[in-house]
DNA sequence: GACTGCCTAGAGTATATACTCTAATAATAG
DNA sequence: CTATTATTAGAGTATATACTCTAGGCAGTC
């Protein structure tokens, strides 16, 4: 593998895993046992490190949020759509965290990203005419629609900062791609007033499988998932 | 006023308008025109400082939840609450935005934002209750009211994310208090499925105050609040 | 062998950052 | 007035951070 590769895939892995706030060029330098100079000839900057991975994700995403345009979508489609983006999201999962600092610091980066959003929320509002025309949601007003999607958006984004925020007391409890999916039971929970009748016992059943387990680990609050869905 | 006091209104003014990760100690010193040296005799370091800004801004919070035991609540009341809570979250907006990394460099504040994040679960989840028993929205079963307090709550916290950096290309675009409250139409859209039919067109209305506005300044990409409940 | 283009090492640098230390000045109490 | 305490200034420091610069290796080609 390439230099350069490596140089973001190790980035990658490093962010996710401690925040970019927290890794330097020369972090990344070291973990690969390669000079700070030998990065510097690969990479202008840290900002183009991230430029590119941000690109990365993009494509991505835009690649799983591909709506045919030809069919209504069904039920194993938006199981698809909504596990590919929670797949995405935990892939690049640094970036959500220190976005507004990473935007504030590239202007590429901040037209991009609001391209995306854009992109996303549309697919989003096309997600939802898809389901309306296969009769697994009632049919809504525009207006209603796209503020609905905004809405499915807001929690998709924010769910993991919620998972790490409201997480056990240790600051190093780490978050499983599990626990991230669970955003899937919040987002269905969206979608429940909405449902057909005929599709609503088979969405409540998809739902169902996301529910947030009880928590296996130890806990000194005792508290922890239980806003997660559970008991109020 | 006490230098002490001061250094926290400056630090929250400066935290807010520039972002925690884009202020020093030093900054905040100038600001203020005092010596380092005297910041630091009033503050051990940077984390109480944003400890004690928490403090408050949880105080602020907690009082303005105060659900009241022994009545349902009105329209006016849940006006009151969105209303306030908006306020508090633009009076301290710079903590959201560095959340995790806050949390991480501080365990007192993770343990208080933990219990503060349940504390508003908790209250959004009775404002639920007490809406259904004032007939304004329908009584659901308590696994999906919980449910639904988190989406409102995941929709609260991360609104003001969202039009950070879904804002126009201009990265000095700073955001206005009205912009935000507009997220109060997004959490008004969550409840609209649950609204009784006495009460559906006095919500609609209320909601209707918070409609995001097109926009009045140009725009490079013309697109920007398009995406704000607007056209798909 | 010599030339060329790509890649790499590693020391080095300018700036920033959080914080310390000492000494001096105000405020207050007796 | 004196002694004590609270407050302040301001120079200074250790460490970190993003990034630069120079020299050289290595692979291929003639």
């Amino acid at each position: 593998m390439k230099t350069r590769d490596k140089i973001l895939l190790s980035s990658l892995e490093l962010f996710n895993e401690r925040g970019e706030r927290n890794i330097t060029t020369n972090h990344i330098a070291a973990h690969l046992a390669i000079s700070p100079g030998n990065l510097y000839y690969h990479f202008r900057n840290k900002s183009d490190i991230i430029y590119e991975i941000f690109q990365e994700y993009e494509k991505l995403v835009d690649y799983y949020l591909d709506i045919p345009e030809d069919r209504a979508i069904t039920l194993e489609d938006l199981t698809f759509y909504l596990e590919s983006v929670f797949d995405g999201l935990w892939s690049y999962r640094f970036f959500h965290r220190d976005l507004e600092y990473l935007l504030d610091s590239d202007p590429r980066l901040r037209q991009d990203y609001r391209e995306f959003t854009n992109r996303c929320l549309a697919a989003i509002d096309r997600i939802f005419g898809k389901l309306a025309e296969g009769g697994i949601i009632a049919p809504q007003p525009a207006e209603l629609r796209s503020a609905m999607s905004l809405n499915v958006w807001l929690v998709i984004t924010n769910w993991m900062a919620f998972l790490k925020t409201a997480h056990a007391a240790d600051a190093q409890a780490n978050l499983t791609l599990t626990e991230l999916k669970q955003g899937i039971y919040q987002v269905l929970t969206l979608e429940l007033p909405y449902l057909t009748p005929e599709y609503r016992e088979r969405v409540l059943a998809l739902r169902e499988k996301y529910r947030p387990t009880l928590p296996e680990t130890t806990e000194q609050s005792g508290v922890r998932l239980n806003a997660v869905g559970g008991v109020a």
